[in-house]
DNA sequence: TCCATATTTCCAGTATTATCGAAATATAAG
DNA sequence: CTTATATTTCGATAATACTGGAAATATGGA
């Protein structure tokens, strides 16, 4: 289980309009991910100020970078989102019949997704 | 469908420390959700503090407060938290055989939550 | 009305974060 | 070895956020 630091500093690299937007489209774009290149194409970012953000995410643990050639690949980093999801909806309820066995929580009313 | 500038918003809100430990405290509370000064109480925070990030929380939509006489219940807002999940996953691997009805998409591996 | 309790607002000081040009590093190709 | 491309690091500035004491506001009870 997740640490509330680490929860902060995924939170913290998610929570700011850049980070964001790229977080999404890594998202988007899935297991093949995106060279820090297209990204900045994509959100029209200075490379210094992309660079910034993406080792905040790396930083964060929301996003795995990998050398290929001249680029490097970003891509979101699905595990880590799911252990912070479930980090912060821990015992929620106090457990009281709100977590059937592999369902969402009823707090959710049965909506996670 | 919410915004980016709404999700960040939601984000920062969670990302620090304490703000972080009070959401948590909510979400275990359920729908009864705590009085402030309970939440001050197990967190040892001071008034004006805690105050500061309440507010930050509500502001950022993922509490929700109710005033009960002297005292004002806060409470974890668990529709809100579904909506900035669905929205950082939104369109997940562009949607590539990644989200089957209603489960988790395959992306997470079968698991959220 | 007067007092106690619960919480918020105000304020100033401190600390952290974002921005982006310029220089540095890494890789590939001729 | 030289040049071109891709990305990061450095550094200075500007903007935003956190902290907590003191004063203000709101409620309830004697």
């Amino acid at each position: 289980m997740i640490r509330n630091y680490t929860a902060v500093n995924a939170l913290s690299a998610l929570a700011q309009e850049h980070r964001l937007a790229i977080f999404r489209l890594l998202v988007q774009a899935g297991r093949s991910g995106l060279p820090a290149g297209q990204i900045a194409k994509k959100l029209d970012l200075p490379p210094s100020s992309l660079s910034f953000h993406l080792s905040h995410l790396k930083n964060g643990g929301v996003v795995s970078d990998e050398r290929d050639g001249r680029s490097i690949i970003y891509r979101a980093d699905f595990q880590a989102m799911n252990r912070l999801m479930a980090f912060l909806l821990e015992n929620c309820c106090a457990g009281d019949d709100c977590l059937p066995e592999d369902a969402a929580p009823d707090c959710m009313e049965g909506q996670v997704l």
